[in-house]
DNA sequence: TGCTTTGAAGTTACCGGTAACTATTGTATT
DNA sequence: AATACAATAGTTACCGGTAACTTCAAAGCA
């Protein structure tokens, strides 16, 4: 910088002030350094950026996992909101793990990252305390059931289930199952668990813990799943489920000689593309990921002119989609 | 850190120490300062750290999109390799294009990275200079043809590729397309592209350029990309693709009421678990992203010693699998 | 015993920016 | 004309660590 000052034949605080708040040094001045930087290729050292001003362009995200479509549209669509504004996002995965997410957190405070987003409303205690101590600008991802830390964008985990399994009730379904990712650590599971169980309790129909399976992303978890569950109970006429798993449950009914929707009626959740090239296309739950991320990295930005989120909590429309594999 | 010094009683250099090289310093000072960082909560500034040691524990990977699961499946087995080093990693996404990736590598040397994952090994040549002359550690990902910047860490596209022509060669097909995505800034299809030819050369079967396609990754690009191949070329009997254009191409067989692989046979690239959910699975090619992205941050790490590596190149293995799109 | 070596800790200066303050000039206001 | 004020640029000190150097004591060795 100092180079590029004596170039340009100004003071370093001027070449400073070129990066961070053009509009208040002169247009002679600016062209001068605009030269100088062009001609050095220099780059001011985030590093001291940081230490000095005691803040960064640093953006930290904590997904359960990367290699999930539904976790990749999300830090797709921060980094998209981010790089226009000059931010880099530090990406880290916690497997389902509070504790892992709360010592993530602990380091991103280190970084002294401007933005924070995690996937989801539940947290360890300590993870909501460092965060709202630190005053650093949080937002919870795809769910907005409870109170956030700071902000939060998502969906009604909740009602999307519940929705989806009136549905099927209204179609005519007596016997609904529901098959989904591990519920430890993941309020969107639970949130859709409690919708499908309202569901069922408010029409009255039969249910038990042997209808409901918990099974990692795969589809032939998803086959396996259901075929442990029709074991149990063989009445069963229908599966709440998402796109990976549901679609797992379809190949399972195929190998048993199932009709769907006829026999067993099947719902996914998230319209992943995979969701529609069967015959069959699934019923599924459409959100967008994608969208929510870019919110959310826009919602963070805002937030570090320190001025408090006017809306504070997105909730994001969800459609369902009725396809084949319900009547 | 002052505080930390004053509650152990020694010098802010010898908690510095405690930190960096805790074998310089004695037990008794390592235990102060161990209770003293417990009950602060203390945690080094990674920045400070970094101006003045001009070293940081970043590191960054460029993909072209992370929404997709080979790209995400890389930057999962990266992040698995940095944690337990206590790096933390960058990302960021240049959508093919060479001169976003050189914006991007510029903003990681300027956060002086101590490292750099890039996809393929076509880069600009300014792209080359800059990491060359930082002397960063480099490591390029998914392909391993040419010189390396530093070091790479792939499969030969090319010989997967002219592998499974000709094994479809072998297996009587005469007439066969190549359907793939844009070649454009995409080094891993150009060699695929380069292999196939190759392979259809070697064997003077019929070879012209609209027996040749590129389309956007989603399996109804593929479908589309095949009906219009199929109209330009109606004897074709075989498509080299990957597995989501693939999985397109077998809908669009079904939908024009060709049979595979008996009317035409398919090859996928991936080996995605989609690639086999319709009863006829998809003869695919199989590679370990996530594995050759934890080897990549391991050798980034290792590089970070200064050494040289031993074996910049790493050819990594793949396997074609045989089923059921191919006689 | 005197000299060198080694290990552990402290001191000092500096990394490269920016906040806060001061200085200077030109313009608006009374 | 005198004062207030805004716009612009410069000066100084500091952010929180670490490299390089220095100090000191204990151990090794002739």
């Amino acid at each position: 910088m100092r180079d590029v000052a004596r170039m340009a034949g100004v003071s370093a605080q001027t070449v400073s002030r070129y990066f961070r708040t053009p509009d208040t040094i002169s247009p002679e001045n600016r062209n001068r350094i605009a030269k100088a930087v062009a001609e050095t290729g220099y780059f001011p050292n985030p590093a001291a950026s940081s230490l000095s001003a005691n803040r960064t362009n640093l953006v930290g995200v904590i997904v359960p996992t990367i290699d999930h479509s539904i976790f990749s549209e999300l830090v797709a669509g921060l980094t998209s909101a981010l790089e226009s504004e000059n931010h880099m996002l530090l990406i880290a995965h916690n497997g389902f793990s509070l504790e892992k997410e709360q010592q993530l957190v602990e380091r991103f405070l280190a970084y002294k990252v401007s933005g924070i987003a995690l996937v989801g409303q539940l947290h360890s205690e300590k993870t909501r305390q460092l965060l709202v101590n630190s005053g650093t600008p949080t937002v919870e991802l795809l769910e907005c059931a409870a109170d956030p830390i700071d902000m939060a964008v998502g969906v009604s985990n909740f009602s999307a289930s519940y929705e989806v399994t009136t549905g099927l009730i209204r179609r005519g379904r007596r016997d609904i199952g529901f098959i989904s990712a591990l519920p430890e650590g993941n309020d969107r599971v639970q949130q859709r668990l409690a919708g499908y169980i309202a569901a069922i309790r408010d029409a009255g129909l039969p249910f038990s813990q042997d209808r409901i399976a918990h099974a990692d992303f795969a589809i032939e978890n998803g086959a396996r799943a259901f075929e442990a569950l029709h074991a149990q109970v063989p009445t069963l006429d229908a599966v709440v489920s998402n796109d990976i798993l549901g679609l797992g449950v379809q190949v399972q009914c195929r190998r048993m000689g199932l009709s769907v929707p006829g026999d067993i009626s099947i719902t996914g959740f998230d319209n992943l593309e995979l969701a529609s090239i069967l015959e069959t296309r699934l019923t599924t739950i459409q959100m967008d990921s994608r969208a929510m991320g870019l919110a959310a990295g826009k919602k963070l930005i805002a937030r570090q002119s320190g001025a408090p989120d006017s809306a504070p909590v997105v909730n994001f429309p969800y459609e369902i989609l009725w396809r084949e594999t319900t009547p």
